[in-house]
DNA sequence: GTCAACAAAAATATTTATATTTTTTATTTT
DNA sequence: AAAATAAAAAATATAAATATTTTTGTTGAC
């Protein structure tokens, strides 16, 4: 069986842990496995084709960025959250993040503005543009993801940096959730725009303020969400 | 060969995993094993007499730990730092600690206060008792660890704890090395005092000025040794 | 003689396959 | 209904096979 001219034609990954961890990865982000799922290595097995061994190790790593259990000696299970965590994540999101943009703001130079706007604009696009159904969910998603980290990437520490990420893909996880359930009252559009403005302004007190403004009015939303499914 | 009852009659761990996954990091934290050292499979296998399945599960958790990194096909190795990754850990642990301090103090019961005072008093007793050598280290950072851990208790986050605990663990990694190296000029003693007398007075923001002192004190002292130990 | 290119060998990492142990489920007995 | 037992399923660990990287040694050009 050739399956390593296969994993080398797609490009990255060099071995089969490290697709294990990111197919594995992207289903538990997106809820293709379920919250509190038990991840049966037969089941898994099957699903990617991958041996025990790498699964393994993929799930261990995954209890490292917390989307897995480990449950002594009875496997592992798709992480649960609860309405509690989803606020726990976004406060500490919004520490961290308005930490991380005070630092790269007066850090930026040209480059920095130029991702910015580009990001931006293609949030805009997809935002402003017609209506588009769940399809477009994951495209935003990317392109949302993009612009936030545009906006920090010019802070010089990359623990904060890497701590931010987490948590903003830990929130991702929330985030997919209330868009699938919620109509968007909100004016995210507008968030984004003043965000823009106030960072490329060099604004630092704004932009903490229009940043955690922001992160929180996702979290009312997430947890309204989480909320109107019924989950603990 | 028995080792499941040998492991059992241990107490804790369920799993070799488990098992593989303590050691290893103990020894990292320690610096038993040195930063940017090779972890090779085999030197492991002998070093605990684990089969490397579980070895690998363990690097791999430890890898989510940031304590480990992957090399891709080329095996594992200590995640090495530098005296910027001190000066960014310290910072986040500034910023987290003094979070979670801030939310623990309005929170904290009696009992809270009570394990502040036995706490702080077993450290006190370590700290102005007679001189003792290296190996009163280890002791040391135990006894430190569980006072600070006592301060942000009563914290109703878990995610901001966990992170905390996280910065918290990484820089010992740190202060285990500035404490072979250097001779303590501080008043150690009296920062901790001095946290425990704000905590317990309930004064948030004072508690919140006294702890980002005192870390950023620490991290000056972990700077300077490790600067003089010659490392990048 | 030195350096680079190459090929073979050794060392190492990774994965799969197999064996063992533990947990869970079903069945029977008290 | 509760406890005990047996059977099945699942998780975990070991050992063997496979693939990759690194080292070593050789050849040939300059």
């Amino acid at each position: 069986m050739s399956k390593t001219s296969l994993i080398r034609e797609a490009g990255e990954e060099k071995t089969t842990s490290e697709r294990a961890y990111r197919l594995l990865r992207e289903d538990i982000v997106s809820g293709a496995l379920a919250p509190g799922q038990k991840l049966k290595i037969e089941m898994l097995r099957n699903r990617y084709d991958i041996g025990s061994g790498p699964l393994r190790e993929a799930m261990s790593r995954l209890a490292g960025d917390h989307l897995v259990q480990i449950l002594g000696q009875r496997g592992f299970v798709v992480a649960d959250f609860t309405v509690q965590d989803a606020r726990e994540i976004g406060d500490l999101r919004k520490l961290v993040e308005a930490e991380a943009l005070s630092l790269s703001i007066p850090n930026g130079d040209t480059a920095w503005e130029e991702r910015i706007i580009t990001t931006f604009h293609r949030l805009e696009r997809l935002e402003t543009g017609p209506e588009r159904g769940v399809e477009a969910l994951a495209e935003w998603e990317q392109l949302n993801g993009a612009f936030h980290e545009a906006l920090v990437a010019a802070c010089p520490s990359v623990w904060l940096l890497r701590t931010r990420a987490g948590m903003f893909k830990h929130h991702e996880r929330f985030r997919r959730l209330s868009r699938l359930r919620t109509v968007l009252t909100r004016d995210i559009h507008g968030e984004h725009r003043a965000l823009m403005e106030a960072a490329l302004d060099k604004d630092v007190a704004k932009s903490q303020r229009v940043i955690r403004t922001h992160i929180e009015a996702t979290t009312e939303a997430v947890i309204n969400a989480i909320k109107s499914l019924g989950v603990s």
